[in-house]
DNA sequence: AGCACGCCGACT
DNA sequence: GTCGGCGTGCTC
């Protein structure tokens, strides 16, 4: 018998291990499978299909271990990933490792230990003494890396081989079990003591330890252990809350035998037994009647569009519709982008939904995550799931309805590494092979959406009126070119929004300023020589990070200590340009030095930790003024705000992407969005060169109708989407020369075919990243086009390009949809 | 992706 | 003359 296996690398087939007789029983589809591949690696795979065909020309290895009793993925989610393959033009072994958590990824790791009896019979060379040492000190068997890293080598596998032959090392591959259940110790009652006599000698023996006398009458109440009914377990750590004791008092109870405790396999996903559950709110009217137009729509459209302006009460919407296809049986998911997944939302499902609700998140702990995929396989707990982009790959057993909240977001694509997929997309697709509707979401439709919406694809619901007639706040243009003129501009602060600042401290009110760039200053430079100092691996220069000290470049994450005199001319006078939001915390600090100010960006959410104190310590009012980048954007609402500052609309409207206007006037509408909630109305101040920029003026006016007509008239005329379908070829290598020669060879050959569909090839704005230099092509098809025959064409062409052997150096990808 | 083989420059 | 760098091809 053999056995056909996914395996978890970019490889374009899958690959056949004979499978030995004792695994023949029970080896299945689905099953992960421990396997060697090439020389000494050992992966886990997914055994798509077993069959008695002998491969030919291959002698094929064996299987090593079948890693589960059941299946871990479903039928129906191979064709999904056979979608996604086909689609997006990636490999299933990609797909694999996007979809399943690390946990359930065993990958082996080469280990090196210390023979201890070895004798040396000729002089070592100092590196072999060197790593001798170090692994006979270690008294264990350790891994390759680390040696290699403590040798200060990049690759000490030969010098390991050599010790090996010569008797003194040995190595081995491990393959480690990297997810544990979870276990909490429990207590119960000593079964001896069961009966009426024993228990009231030990009562009498505790008559002087109160405390363990409280403990046991508490344990004996709670958990009816008397009446033998309706049994309940008791954790120590329940039991040490509830009687406000320390671990000590029972352990003097298990010291005497009173009471015994055990280990019991917990579910880190499982709630608090004491938690409620509250009753959702009711709907207002105009929700209401949202409702009933998603749920007629639903009758005929698999897919609806609801386009409600910000606080109008989506997410009640929402929650009532989940609460319905619960009802029935069915499994809901609900689609966040991935820097929105707050505490807010996700306590706010929590308390409707209780246990019923799953979290799936990429700074959840990768335990979680495999328990979650468990238990949805197994069909337990997991009726409602809060995810991100991956949580569209889990295993769903009966969904019922999709929501994709804030669905412009383009965080639902992921672009490095492949999949490339789409998760508002691909969830479309998900919900298809599931029968089950799809509800996308948005106060800012994302072009391709509304455009489908309009042309009745999908069916549209619009929301119009914020939710408990809260006023939407001003917008006020501040025209920063006439402010310098002026000389009116306080550092980056306009006259406008100072007064804005001004006015909401003198209430007690409180300030958002956005700047989507994060860091001091996006450049540095030395104003005697003009230097400005660059990425050695990329094209960018580096960001100037005042608080770290540091530069770094933000494509490929190098840094270094800010040099204190140019390195090219020697003279001390290096300067910022440009400015980020830790120059912005600064100026605030500087204007207005008894504001408390809080930064929320990439480098201040260093952890899920982090970014919920920042933003529970606004909340609080323990800080008044927050600066950040898209991150505040999303998800959070605030009580008090009163201004929001757009510091620099400009960077986003001269961005080089046909989606430059559609994500200016999102991103500034959502930020928009968290002024004035509750009481006062609030005010927005958008600071910008280009004042009467029609992205601004509908921004100002809150005409997404305005801008939806002027973006798909330009679609219309360029050719973007949603008129045609672009597809992205990067073409990347060392040699930039070849790669430029590649391009060059592969635009001429797909032109052959394609013609004028073929833009390019372009050198992108920033042509080097990880040292990889970059070509695109871009391919426009018609949305009549036959798009799978299109791809698989490209797709050929690409491959003979390879074929022909000439750019061997050169490697070639696809982005399909790009945002 | 990782690992081996093979070819070229910098050391003894 | 060898050691060790990286470019290239293959993995059932």
């Amino acid at each position: 018998m053999y056995a056909d296996v996914i395996l978890p690398l970019a490889l374009a087939s899958s690959y056949t291990y004979a499978v030995p007789a004792e695994m023949e029983e029970y080896i299945q589809f689905g099953m992960r499978v421990i396997v060697p591949f090439g020389k000494s690696k050992i992966y886990t795979a997914i055994v798509l299909r077993t069959h008695d065909v002998s491969p030919e020309m291959v002698e094929p290895k064996d299987i090593m271990q079948v890693l589960d009793p059941e299946p871990i993925i479903t039928k129906e989610q191979l064709d999904l990933w056979q979608w996604i393959a086909n689609y997006y033009q990636c490999t299933l072994g990609e797909i694999m490792k996007a979809a399943l958590p690390s946990g359930l990824k065993l990958e082996s790791e080469t280990e090196v230990s210390y023979i201890e009896d070895y004798e040396a019979d000729h002089v070592l060379k100092p590196k072999e003494q060197a790593a001798l040492d170090y692994l006979s000190a270690q008294k264990k068997s350790v891994p390759l890396i680390e040696l290699a890293k403590h040798l200060e080598m990049k690759n000490c596998l030969p010098l390991v081989k050599n010790l090996m032959e010569m008797g003194a090392v040995a190595i081995d591959e491990n393959v480690k079990q990297k997810y544990k259940p979870k276990k909490e110790v429990y207590v119960t009652l000593n079964p001896e003591l069961a009966d009426e006599e024993k228990l009231h000698q030990v009562f009498d023996g505790l008559a002087k330890a109160k405390k363990q006398l409280h403990i046991l009458m508490f344990y004996l109440n709670e958990s009816h252990f008397l009446s033998k009914r309706d049994i309940k377990e008791i954790s120590k750590k329940e039991l040490m809350e509830r009687c406000d004791c320390n671990s000590t008092a029972i352990k003097s109870l298990t010291d005497k035998k009173i009471l015994v405790t055990y280990d019991k396999e917990t579910g880190r996903t499982d709630l608090d037994a004491n938690f409620r559950t509250q009753a959702t709110h009711p709907l207002s009217e105009v929700q209401q009647k949202a409702y009933n137009e998603i749920a007629e729509s639903f009758s005929t459209k698999q897919t609806t569009l609801l386009h409600g302006v910000t606080s109008s009460g989506k997410t009640e919407i929402y929650i009532h519709l989940i609460q319905e296809v619960i009802k029935s049986g069915k499994q809901a998911l609900f689609l966040l982008p991935e820097i929105a997944l707050t505490t807010q939302i996700t306590m706010r499902l929590r308390r409707v939904f209780g246990a019923q609700l799953c979290v799936y998140h990429s700074k959840f702990s990768d335990a979680e995550r495999v328990e979650i995929w468990n238990n949805m396989l197994r069909g337990k707990n997991c009726q409602v799931v809060l995810g991100v982009r991956s949580s569209v790959l889990l295993p769903f057993k009966d969904l019922g309805i999709v929501i994709v909240d804030e669905e412009h977001e383009n965080s639902y694509k992921q672009y490095d590494p492949a999949p490339r997929y789409h998760a508002r997309d691909t969830a479309i697709v998900l919900a298809l092979q599931k029968k089950a509707k799809v509800l996308l979401g948005s106060a800012t439709p994302s072009i391709e959406s509304y455009f489908n919406a309009k042309s009745g694809k999908f069916g549209l619901v619009e929301l119009t009126q914020r939710h408990e007639g809260i006023q939407l706040p001003e917008i006020i243009i501040a025209d920063t070119k006439e402010a310098y003129r002026k000389k009116e501009m306080v550092q980056h602060f306009t006259p406008q929004l100072i007064k804005e600042m001004q006015e909401a401290f003198k209430h007690g009110e409180q300030v958002i300023l956005f700047q989507n760039r994060r860091g001091f200053s996006p450049y540095i430079q030395c104003s005697q020589c003009a230097y400005v100092p660059r990425c050695s691996n990329c094209d960018v220069s580096l960001t100037y990070h005042r608080f770290a000290n540091l530069l770094s470049c933000h494509y490929c994450g190098f840094t270094f200590q800010m040099p204190d005199k140019c390195p090219a001319c020697g003279n001390p006078t290096l300067s910022p340009h440009g400015f980020g939001t830790e120059k912005i915390e600064e100026e605030v600090k500087e204007i207005f030095p008894d504001a408390k100010v809080a930064r929320l960006d990439l480098d201040t959410a260093t952890s899920r930790k982090n970014f919920e104190k920042i933003i529970s310590d606004f909340e609080s009012g323990e800080t008044n003024v927050l600066v950040g980048t898209q991150m505040i954007s999303k998800g959070l609402d605030f009580e008090r705000v009163r201004v929001v500052g757009v510091m620099n609309a400009d960077m986003m409207l001269n961005i080089a992407d046909f989606r430059a206007c559609e994500r200016t006037y999102q991103l500034t509408s959502q930020v928009a969005g968290r002024a004035g909630r509750k009481g006062r109305r609030g005010v927005v101040v958008i600071q910008t060169a280009q004042p009467d920029h029609p992205v601004i003026l509908q921004v100002k006016n809150y005409d997404y109708k305005g801008l939806y007509r002027s973006q798909i008239n330009e679609r219309y005329q360029f050719h973007y989407p949603p008129y045609y379908r672009l597809i992205c070829i990067y073409v990347k290598g060392k040699d930039n020369d070849k790669v430029g020669e590649a391009a060059n060879a592969l635009a001429t050959k797909l032109r052959s075919v394609f013609n004028e569909r073929i833009y390019g090839p372009d050198v992108p704005p920033v042509s080097r990243i990880q040292n990889l230099n970059i070509r695109k092509i871009v391919l426009k098809l018609e949305r009549e086009a036959d798009i799978p025959a299109s791809k698989k064409i490209a797709q050929e062409i690409i491959n003979s390009i390879i074929g022909t052997g000439n750019y061997k150096s050169v490697f070639f990808h696809c982005d399909v949809d790009p945002a």
